[in-house]
DNA sequence: TCTGGGGTCCTAGGACCC
DNA sequence: TCTGGGGTCCTAGGACCC
């Protein structure tokens, strides 16, 4: 007889996540932010998306509305920030490359967040290995991270979270067998990876409080009432891995531009020329990822917050006869799409415009019967070119007014320090 | 008389993520 | 006064075909 010795489990995946990102990256070119409260808001200024830990501590959840919270950002004296994308995109980026550069391999997850496969990872000490990557973020570019390892992803997040509750001084957590049990009791099912507000609910309603008790529901349970993603959730908090690391980022099959106004409007000119303006940065968006769409689809709603009114929402698609990236061919097709479904009297509230069938431009078949789009590349380069240097909207198809009423609100901008030279700080020697 | 059933494609809606 | 925006995946149900 052959005696097998299992093997042991070894940690694959250390998830590295920024320290309330949005924060941090206001804090690296405002040291005076340091030790203050902070909110960063959605477009518009309508919600709070990021809070630094002071902020946390007053109370204030994520995803308020900022008119709920005014009274205690008056109080406490917090600051308030619009969100600045061109500055956080920026600095993501540079975070980015440090750790992307530290393992074999990588997947770089959200604005904020990494997967890196450390699973044949050469160190002695995995843990001293972790402290001083996060040390070389911090130093390299103001951000401070923290670090989980598991065998799973799901259980590398599991292990951030634990991570970020000692961010102070470690803010290292290496999720192991030995110690499962008891991470996955302290962590509330609703904590978990994959485990939203409704499937929280509906779990606590059963009695199924923490992580652990929803690592040990039966599979048939859990097929039937979760599906397959619920599923592959539970098995991987048993750390049996069921998502890889994803090292390409695949194409995007869907882009969307769309804004709530500031209010709601009954007035077809000003409806129809934002949703002609999202029309045109949507599709500008797809020619910067090098891809073209198929087809283009517009929708208007009411508000869905205000109970006085019937909520109502259309939409529409147009199919392209040659898939494109030029502005005037998708932008005619929205305002096409924009004609039929339009009905007036109603108080929208918000509109998008959604490209999908997206492939890469160099997939193209051209049509014969579409002629349009002769010289087309290089005015679209032409005009992104321009924008880019004189800044967004500086050229355009002539349909977008500046004043009108459905502008995003941005009252609280901080400057773009590093991707516009007019914002770039100054040191001031005394 | 008998009122099937399986396959595919599409769409809308629901769940989740950051 | 005031409630974000941009994605993915899965599932259920309808239309259609044989």
């Amino acid at each position: 007889m052959f005696s097998f010795k299992s093997e042991p489990i070894m940690p694959t995946f250390a998830l590295v996540d920024c320290n309330n990102f949005y924060a941090s990256c206001e804090r690296v070119f405002e040291p005076r932010l340091v030790g203050r409260p902070i909110v960063v808001l959605s477009n518009n200024d309508g919600c709070v998306v990021a809070r630094s830990k002071e902020a946390k501590l007053l109370g204030i959840a994520m995803g308020v509305p900022l008119f709920h919270v005014r009274e205690i950002i008056k109080k406490h004296g917090v600051v308030v920030r619009s969100s600045n994308y061109a500055l956080y995109g920026d600095m993501s980026e540079r975070v980015m490359n440090i750790l992307s550069a530290a393992a074999p391999g990588h997947e770089i997850y959200s604005i904020d967040e990494i997967f890196l496969d450390i699973e044949r990872l050469p160190v002695p000490d995995l843990g001293e290995w972790c402290r001083q990557l996060r040390q070389r973020v911090q130093q390299w570019t103001g951000i401070p991270v923290s670090i989980g390892v598991g065998q799973t992803k799901t259980l590398s997040k599991v292990a951030n979270k634990l991570a970020k509750a000692t961010s102070d001084d470690d803010g290292v957590f290496i999720f192991t067998p030995e110690v499962a049990e008891n991470c996955l009791h302290e962590t509330e099912v609703g904590d978990v990876w994959g485990i939203g507000r409704r499937w929280s609910k509906m779990l606590n309603s059963r009695d199924i409080i923490t992580a652990l008790d929803l690592r040990n529901l039966q599979d048939g349970w859990v097929r039937q009432r979760m599906g397959i993603i619920g599923l592959r959730t539970v098995h991987e908090l048993r750390g049996i891995s069921c998502h890889d690391l994803e090292t390409v980022t695949p194409d995007k099959q869907t882009t969307c531009c769309s804004r709530t106004f500031a209010r709601a409007s009954s007035d077809r000119d000003q409806v129809q020329s934002a949703v002609l303006s999202y029309a045109e940065r949507a599709v500008e968006k797809i020619r910067y990822a090098g891809q073209v769409c198929r087809v283009v689809q517009v929708f208007i709603r009411t508000d869905r917050y205000d109970t006085d009114i019937a909520p109502y929402s259309i939409s529409a698609l147009e199919a392209l006869m040659t898939p494109t990236a030029d502005s005037r061919a998708v932008v005619a097709a929205a305002l096409r799409v924009f004609d039929r479904i339009w009905k007036g009297g109603v108080p929208y509230r918000k509109a998008g415009v959604l490209l999908l069938e997206l492939s890469s431009s160099q997939d193209v078949m051209p049509s014969l019967f579409d002629d349009r789009i002769n010289g087309s590349d290089q005015l679209m380069k032409a005009i992104d070119k321009m924008n880019s240097r004189f800044g967004r909207g500086s050229i355009g198809l002539g349909l977008s007014p500046k004043s009108a009423k459905w502008r995003m609100r941005q009252e609280h901008l901080s400057p773009r320090y590093t991707t516009r030279w007019a914002d770039i700080p100054h040191a001031q020697i005394e």
